[in-house]
DNA sequence: TCATTAGCAGTAAACGTTTACATTCTTACT
DNA sequence: AGTAAGAATGTAAACGTTTACTGCTAATGA
């Protein structure tokens, strides 16, 4: 259908090896230069990246594999995007679900694509596919999460210390029943976020109450029907801490279903601030994380070990998230201790 | 690096030929079969996809152009990529940053990747490159936006009565200074929402007040400023509609920023109904657009299209969106007729 | 038993590039 | 003028597949 670089040289009088060479600027006479250029502008010419990449097996493509599409992952993704293509790279996007066999299904099919190299972020402890496809030559960074059992390049945040500051702010303001709707066990950002919520009562010394951890699995789904569980049980926490932002949407959707006051009758620390959390009723205070930077990070990181440059493997980047305080944290002293136990709903309406 | 075709069948001890039929499923002794399979296991055997794709011209991927990364096209993208997953498609997705001359180029190195087809949201009313790229076979779906001189299937939302049903909802509240915030003329979104905008003042024969619209690009950005410009003068609307998501949160950022009472002070309805619409303050009344079944459709027919299926080309789908009423437009009656014209500032600070 | 056919497997060309190597054309120097 | 060097161009192989064609084997029917 399209011409190809043969109709090309043959309209133009020329060898391919010629047309090949001008496309990409290689040294050929000037005169001849134009007559070729005329000739593809003519036929409409354009290269076949398909063809480029067989021959020169690179495909001018990295693979992102992320375990869900909500807006988290998509703003990285979007920055990764932006920072790659300035590179002369495109991406290709896909999920798994949170599933490590679909992550092992998604990695085979970039692999086969022949991405020149994979960013991850894995959804398990399993390492050995991802062991496999570096053996094979295929660079991987892994992105947000880490697997232990893998020696590779990982871009993260210092998780530990985001749910510390958080926590710790909470108990500053002078929250005690606090309660926390963890993350996935499974990987390091949920091991680790509620690593930082108990050395902050380790340090503290305080002790932690063990019914008020909740866990959820990441998803909206489950912030929403931890957060119901807290308050309609008999003895909710005064403040709660929640271990991402899908469940930080959650358990704000819950919180305005059931129409309870915040700060007024629970505490509430959440996870990134992108305009929602900002925008929220009330405005959330959160451990917001680098996530341009996050994106910016592992792609340079990608693209240099694309690109041959192998310096410091394997490295290690932690980005320090932040805390940002903004209303729904802000202890209202004295209302809480004159009452007894009780349910929050209580509480908010005034029973 | 990775083993090929060619090493599998010198040690599987046959022809090429019949790996690859095997790789295929075509017809081959079932015993030939387990030998190559074994080998294919062994050697840890993929299928190079560049060398199938250059030898087959399909590389079962499709290129999404959006002219933003922002959540309402991912929001889209998602779904997209959901439904051609399951064909066996993956996609490739890029932003035109709303710029003809970008959107040609990703257009242009789309066709150099050999996407088998493409869906794009176009930028502006310029059709040539689709055109061309449509000429050379490749199946071109317009999404969310048309181009008036662009012959091609379209999957679309009626916007006009989107915008309409907004508008009315606001008259019928009984506000009568309606302003809009209006977005983008250059591209058909925003044309009709603006269609549909004035076309409720003629039905109701009303005038609408020319100095009560301003025209926004889409962004945040623009939704905050123009707000602003809104509150900040001296005789503001009672009640403001923002034609797109983006421009919605810019909105209630300005708002948030500076105190004003929604709906007290000011009627608001806006785009899109994401977390955030449902979880702002005061939850927004909104028109929502039918993402999911926008993605789904256009998924499917660009499927369908890839595919051979030209039935009924060119196709138009218009889906219909629907108002949702939240609180951020219940006019509170009595409330603004007793004051004098004056800046919604002073209404709100009770000045 | 022999011809016919069906089922399998192999051979080789083709997809559109890039590039090592070979060849030809320029140019300039002796 | 002759030649050597260098520049410009051409030739052909290779990248890893798929697939039309060919050939072989074995089974079937008369």
């Amino acid at each position: 259908m399209s011409p190809t670089i043969k109709d090309v040289a043959q309209v133009a009088g020329v060898s391919i090896a010629t047309v090949s060479r001008v496309v990409n600027g290689r040294g050929v006479k000037p005169e001849t230069e134009r007559v070729v250029l005329d000739t593809i502008e003519k036929l409409g010419y354009h290269v076949n990246l398909v063809a480029r990449s067989l021959k020169t097996s690179k495909t001018q493509t990295i693979g992102l594999l992320v375990p869900d599409f909500g807006p988290f992952f998509m703003e990285i993704a979007k920055v990764i995007e932006e920072v790659l293509n300035g590179f002369g790279y495109s991406l290709i996007v896909c999920s798994s679900d949170e599933n490590v066999e679909r992550e092992q299904q998604r990695v085979i099919m970039l692999k086969e694509k022949q991405v020149d190299g994979m960013i991850l972020v894995p959804s398990s402890e399993q390492a050995n596919h991802l062991a496999e496809i570096q053996a094979e030559g295929v660079p991987v960074v892994l992105l947000d999460r880490m697997v232990s059992d893998f020696r590779g390049d990982c871009v993260l945040v210092d998780n530990v210390n985001g749910s510390y500051l958080a926590v710790e702010h909470l108990i500053n303001q002078g929250y005690e029943r606090i309660g926390l709707i963890n993350g996935r066990q499974e990987v390091t950002t949920g091991q680790e976020r509620y690593r930082g919520f108990r050395r902050v009562f380790e340090d503290y010394n305080m002790a932690v109450s063990e019914d008020l951890i909740l866990n959820g699995n990441f998803t909206t789904e489950s912030g929403y029907a931890l957060m119901r569980q807290f308050l309609e049980s008999p003895n909710p926490p005064e403040a709660v801490f929640v271990a991402n932002y899908y469940m930080t949407i959650g358990a704000l959707l819950a919180i305005n279903e059931l129409g309870i006051k915040v700060p007024e009758s629970l505490g509430l620390v959440g996870f990134d601030s992108m305009d929602l959390t900002r925008l929220a009723n009330p405005p959330l205070t959160a451990v917001v994380q680098p996530m341009r930077e996050l994106g910016e990070e592992v792609a340079r990181l990608i693209y240099e070990r694309v690109n041959g440059d192998d310096s410091g493997f394997p490295r290690l980047l932690r980005l320090k998230p932040e805390l940002v305080v903004r209303e729904s944290s802000k202890m209202v002293r004295g209302l809480r201790t004159q009452e007894g136990p009780g349910s929050v709903l209580k509480r908010a309406h005034g029973a």
